[in-house]
RNA sequence: GCCCCGGUAGCCCAACGGCAGAGGCAAUGUGCUCAAACCACAUCCAGUGUGGGUUCGAAUCCCACCCGGGGCACCA
């Protein structure tokens, strides 16, 4: 017997130069071959790899691994998403140019990669922070301008005071930044967008075709994100009170027009434009004060639900447009000026808000559905449910709100005073940054021709190599801006002085098509070669986080359609299947410095080897479930991987020993491991492939100590499955074993076993008898047995008779082969 | 408040509506050893959060509730 030992790092030394060497996993070789495109969302580049990179890669490296080993060939890239304010922050401490960490951090990371063994392709690395790549953000940006698909607007945006630089949407996590966790204010800028509401009702529609490939979660939290309602625009028109004499039409969105009878005042938003146009001179005076106030209260003072309402009369009066009631205009912080049209018709009767804002200030309330609960004017809880309606004219008596809401509609439509419409509270998507480091907007800004598109053969707009430290300091505008060679430009159509653009991409735009570009990471003509997209695309499986369910998986799937609509793609969602880790944590809670459990995953592979470390993180539970670092045991792990090694010096046969002549018994459990292998790896059931593969490694053992011994052909049948399995989660060590099994590498390519159905076969079966659902006795049975024989036997079973007692049959259910309960 | 996901041995987790236990950790014991570790073998441990319902039969399907986690929330 050898005296061998198993070292996991002498193993990663010897095996990772012949992989390097064989570069197994390049996409592309396999010619006439299925092709298969898996992804793992792209990391970020700050410092190296942790626990969670190490958790996800192992996950997808199984689906990966998998593939090849079924024969497909396989697109696996890997690239960084290295733009971004963690690189700037760090260039400002150190005094140096953001690169200099960001490609530092990359090269740690790619070694770490290297050493964790996951099966990329090395040749088609990208960084978005390379000027080959951010070219083709700026010019994507071009082209979605040209389709009027950028814009510029004047609004109030989300303002990070810490990061200095504006936010979108998504970006803004209960008030504070998503990123640093500072409260967010509001500041009024001329800043870029997306038209992402635009395709919101297809970003809606299309989820259907992920219902069965995404998890439910991610979406309905897009679904929610979305926030598709539907409603109706109602127009009031308002009577001026500047002495003029006229009228200003005012259209509102509201989702209940069957209330209208019930609108007793209109509020439109206090910071919208609305407001100042609509105010009565008198009233100017107390409605600046109030927006003074507004202004100075955070996200955060807004969200608080229990805030009282507050707001100020614009002494000027709405004209219902069914009734012709005159009625007061408000303004208020509860309306929100960027959601609907800016401005509400109140129903107090039937909602909150309004009710509470009644409440307040005294305004009238006036119930028109009878639900049959308390009157809203004494309980002063507004009523939404259905009800007969009152008050309502026309409506008076009908019970059904659907059917309400559809008149009131009919005949605002054929009045000419509103119409059926749908809103989303999705907004268009803030790109601009007055941070450094990230893609120039390739913009020049001219007196004379204003705002000029960068000539598409002047791409990239690189950024300035000379800024470091100090002249990246966050100051509110981007540093860009105080670069003077960079900034001032010839005006590529007058040729007079010009400013570039100065605000630099979101960085999500940079990982909005990156899978795109995989496909010909080295094209120079295009952002992506779109023969190479039609074979590859698009992506079969996509792995990452539940972090970015809303935003870079929503912002990606906007740029999928859109590139789909200027005829540069052929499908209409990038992933087709997508699935989510859960987290690493530890002792219960998230891993973090201020805690102190942080775990680090370079000291975990130094005691326990790559192997075991993937093979704990796989073996944990299911994946997209959260795991805890303190639950789980790594040195388990290493214990099994040195007992499926062992198994491999055990084997006493030659390659290729005539394995229908060996074990049946053992035979059987092989091949039954792999087809259930097979099942539970394409349903992401990682954890119970381990534990089958453990299942397997004692049968052998087994085999070889106490049955049919190391020489039989079935034995080394069952190390090749373990290897072969083990390829999966643990590639040193399975690359170890193939050797020690007498083959050459890799391990990697060696092709899935087929499965022989006939061992599948069992010879006989353990039938169940039940009376009344309880157990009563067991048959040895053949699989083949019928209904009518099984029944029999069961019958004459003395243990069943004993149990039955003479006691009357009412029915014998028969599940052959596996089951009879009787039912007395 | 609304919407998702989950609750099975001391712990992590398995179980096409059909024998509650596959695997692992921990614990205990036996063998090996001068001894310990390693290793091998064995043993121990829950009736599935609670209450109803459907069914011949429910961890599994349905309803209500409790607990935990996550998302959304002044979005008209």
């Amino acid at each position: 017997m050898s005296e061998a030992v198993y070292d996991a790092a002498a193993l990663q030394d010897k095996w990772r130069p012949v992989w390097e060497e064989i570069d197994p996993f390049r996409a592309g070789q396999r010619a006439g071959a299925e092709k298969r495109y898996a992804l793992t969302m792209f990391p970020y580049p700050s410092g190296d790899l942790h626990m969670g990179h190490a958790e996800v890669m192992a996950l997808h490296d199984i689906i990966a691994r998998y593939w090849w080993q079924r024969g497909y060939d396989v697109l696996n890239p890997i690239g960084w998403d290295s733009f971004g304010l963690p690189a700037e922050n760090a260039a400002i401490k150190r005094d140096e140019h953001p690169k200099v960490y960001t490609y530092a951090n990359i090269e740690t990371q790619a070694e770490s990669f290297r050493r964790y063994a996951v099966s990329f392709d090395w040749s088609r690395r990208l960084h978005t922070s390379d000027p080959e790549y951010y070219r083709w953000t700026q010019w994507l940006f071009l082209k979605f301008r040209e389709r009027g698909l950028a814009y510029r607007k004047n609004s109030p945006v989300n303002w990070c005071p810490h990061d200095q630089t504006v936010l979108a949407n998504e970006q803004v996590v209960g008030g504070l930044c998503e990123r640093c966790s500072a409260v967010v204010t509001k500041r009024e800028l001329n800043q870029w967008y997306f038209k992402v509401t635009d395709y919101a009702q297809r970003l809606l529609d299309d989820m259907d075709s992920l219902a069965d490939t995404w998890p439910e979660r991610v979406l309905a939290m897009q679904r929610n994100w979305i926030g598709r309602s539907e409603g109706a625009h109602v127009d009031f028109d308002i009577a001026l009170a500047d002495g003029s004499g006229g009228t200003e039409r005012v259209t509102v969105f509201t989702t209940r027009p069957d209330t209208l009878y019930g609108a007793t005042f209109m509020v439109v938003a206090a910071d919208a434009a609305l407001a100042g146009q609509l105010v009565a001179p008198e009233q100017r005076g107390a409605l600046e004060t109030y927006l003074a106030e507004v202004r100075k209260a955070s996200d955060i003072d807004r969200l608080a639900s229990d805030r009282p309402k507050s707001g100020v009369d614009l002494g000027v009066t709405a004209t219902n447009p069914l009734t012709g009631e005159q009625m007061p205009v408000w303004a208020s912080d509860y309306v929100l000026a960027d959601y609907g049209t800016g401005a509400i018709m109140a129903v107090p009767a039937h909602d909150q808000r309004d009710l509470d804002f009644a409440r307040e200030f005294g305004l009238p309330v006036r119930r028109v559905v009878d639900t049959g609960e308390e009157n809203p004017e004494q309980s002063w809880v507004a009523t939404t449910g259905n009800g007969v309606y009152v008050n309502s004219g026309a409506l008076d008596g009908l019970d059904d709100k659907a059917a309400g809401i559809h008149r009131i509609i009919e005949q605002l439509e054929a009045d000419g005073r509103g119409t059926g419409t749908v809103n989303f509270r999705l907004r268009d998507w803030l790109l601009s940054r007055q941070r450094f480091w990230g893609a120039p907007i390739p913009i020049i800004h001219c007196d004379t021709c204003g705002e000029v598109p960068v000539p598409e053969d002047q791409l990239p707009v690189v950024l300035p190599d000379d800024l470091r430290g100090a002249d990246l300091k966050p100051k509110g505008v981007s540093p860009l801006a105080a670069a003077e060679s960079w900034v001032n430009v010839d005006c590529p159509t007058c040729g007079g002085p010009a400013k570039r653009d100065s605000d630099t991409m979101d960085t999500f735009v940079d990982s909005s098509w990156y899978y795109l570009r995989y496909v010909s990471p080295h094209e120079e003509g295009a952002p992506f070669d779109a023969e190479a997209l039609r074979e590859w695309g698009p992506i079969d499986q996509y792995v990452g986080g539940v972090e970015h369910a809303i935003l870079h998986l929503l912002y990606s799937r906007f740029f999928t359609k859109v590139l789909y609509d200027l005829g540069m793609l052929d499908f209409t969602e990038p992933f087709t299947a997508l699935l989510n880790q859960g987290q690493v944590i530890n002792g219960g809670k998230a891993m973090s410095k201020s805690l102190g459990n942080g775990v680090n995953l370079g000291e975990m592979i130094d005691e326990f080897g790559v192997d075991a470390v993937r093979l704990t993180l796989v073996f944990a539970g299911p994946p997209e479930d959260d795991i805890d670092w303190a639950d789980l045991s790594p040195g388990g792990s290493l214990k099994f991987l040195q007992r499926a090694w062992r198994l491999a010096g055990d084997v006493a046969s030659e390659p290729g020993a005539a394995v229908q002549d060996g074990d049946p018994a053992l035979r059987k459990a092989t091949h039954k491991t792999l087809a259930e292998a097979e099942q539970l790896i394409e349903g992401h059931r990682f954890n119970v492939v381990v534990a089958r593969t453990m299942e397997l490694v004692n049968a052998t053992r087994k085999a070889i100590d106490s049955g049919c011994g190391p020489a039989d052909p079935a034995v080394r049948e069952a190390a090749e499955a373990v290897a072969i399995l083990l390829s999966l989660v643990a590639p040193y060590t399975a690359e170890e074993m193939w050797e020690r099994l007498g083959h050459q590498p890799t391990v990697a390519r060696a092709g899935w076993p087929s499965v022989d159905p006939a061992l599948l076969v069992e010879d006989a079966v353990t039938a169940v008898v039940q009376i009344k659902g309880k157990v009563k006795a067991r048959l040895e049975v053949s699989p083949s047995v019928s209904a009518a024989d099984l029944e029999q036997l069961a019958l004459a079973d003395p243990a069943v008779q004993r149990a039955l007692d003479g006691a009357q049959i009412r029915k014998v259910i028969v599940r052959e082969p596996k089951l009879v309960n009787i039912v007395v």
